[in-house]
DNA sequence: GCCGATTTGTCCGTATGTATC
DNA sequence: CGATACATACGGACAAATCGG
């Protein structure tokens, strides 16, 4: 249990925003109070509250007070965030769903797989591709690719359970990094095969490269979603010219 | 110039990692002599790297040295990123690009507009919809609430240029925290009136809640894009316990 | 508008723990 | 196992912004 001070407060802090302890435009002790409420100097607590900032939760100015700027809101549809498995997104939403496995076959990445995922030429790769059922309904396609030499033995019963599990615990393989964009296109033959479109005839893709902690990208992922059955949220802050 | 110790050495080792002084996959010196290069202790340096780290360009492991996996990549269309104005983001492209404003009236919120805005039943609201047009073709169109409190005096002229540059510099305010919600929805009759939509049903919407350092929520926006014309880039990274 | 108290922002130096190699 | 390197925390210092009288 690796469980610091500082995040410790930041999860007290937090907790006690949510249950509106803090509410919405009222003000947190200051940082002088807070290492007396924690018992600890003000750069542990001070280190706490930039998460809560990151996080938005509050806000903050030299000289003035912490301000609580958060609001509970609803519930929402298919939250992306940080770096989440499907699985666990559509348990947090409470969601049943599926995974069909579609293809899983190994390949050779030729230039425009290369140029595409990010993989060299001639790298030995899984092609993987699922169609993931939420109550039903047949609504993301997810096309991954990853190194053999980093996932091997890589099947069929992992790719419909979570391949995310088999890395992680299987292989202890520690995930990283995460690079994301996230686009629109026209929806094409294969996702009209695969999806049930209704009337939309494009989709919101989420492609991604993902970094193990030896810094080698080991994965590219495409996750191409149904446009109403996807939200993405997010906090920005104005860094004038303090950065964190 | 408020520029601190940190975050010159932030940008310095930015600045090197993208010109590949440190290539991709190399590692940086480690801490210890990072603070005989730039002459601080080893908590700055290290508040610098984590900088670098949140903006994905370089993977840290305790006991591990500091890897780069940073890769110069292509152009891309339309990054929204940070707190970014059409104008800004547009001219980082290198597009040229037009407003047109098509509406522009003070309201009063009443329940639907306070639900889905953020405002109190009651606040006096300016409603500005405007259509941005990039390299000719209408594209986006943007519909915003500004309270009239904030935002006094604003006009057809002011929106038609940039009413960030008003509020920031005419009227002094300081944006602080953006809360952001992507989706993507079926066009509306007032979208296709606007937009050239071609063959495109749906619309990438990017909508938020914007405060100011007071803590008071002065904006809230809507920004339809047509799914061409958007990309969306982030880095997520696996915080396990260490938050920030 | 000025001044002093308060509060946050940054930085230093040091110490201890823990993971990696 | 030891050497190296990162992670967290402490305590103190001064600067800069805010706020109230």
């Amino acid at each position: 249990m690796p469980e610091t001070k500082f995040d410790k407060i930041y999860y007290d802090l937090k907790n006690k925003i949510e249950t509106q302890e803090y509410t919405f435009n009222s003000y947190l002790p200051s940082e002088r109070d807070l290492t007396k409420i924690y018992g600890c100097v003000r750069s542990t607590v001070h280190r706490a509250i930039k998460i809560l900032i990151e996080r938005g939760y509050v806000q903050m100015r030299q000289g003035s007070r912490i301000r609580v700027i958060y609001e509970p809101v609803e519930r929402n549809v298919f939250k992306i965030g940080g770096i989440e498995s499907f699985k666990e997104a559509a348990a947090r939403n409470g969601f049943t769903y599926d995974t069909k496995v579609v293809r899983l076959e190994e390949v050779e990445a030729d230039e425009e797989i290369s140029e595409r995922t990010g993989f060299k030429i001639g790298d030995k790769l899984y092609d993987v591709r699922r169609v993931r059922c939420i109550d039903g309904k047949a609504l993301i396609f997810d096309k991954n690719y990853f190194l053999v030499s980093a996932a091997r033995g890589l099947n069929e019963e992992i790719a419909k359970k979570s391949i995310y599990d088999y890395l992680e615990n299987e292989l202890k393989m520690k995930i990283m990094t995460s690079k994301r964009k996230m686009t629109a296109e026209f929806a094409t033959s294969e996702d009209k095969n695969y999806l049930e479109l209704d009337d939309y005839n494009c989709l919101v893709i989420i492609s991604g490269r993902v970094f193990n902690s030896e810094g080698i990208q080991f994965e590219y992922t495409e996750s191409r979603h149904r446009p109403d059955y996807f939200c993405f949220e997010d906090t920005a802050i104005r860094h004038d010219k303090k950065l964190l």
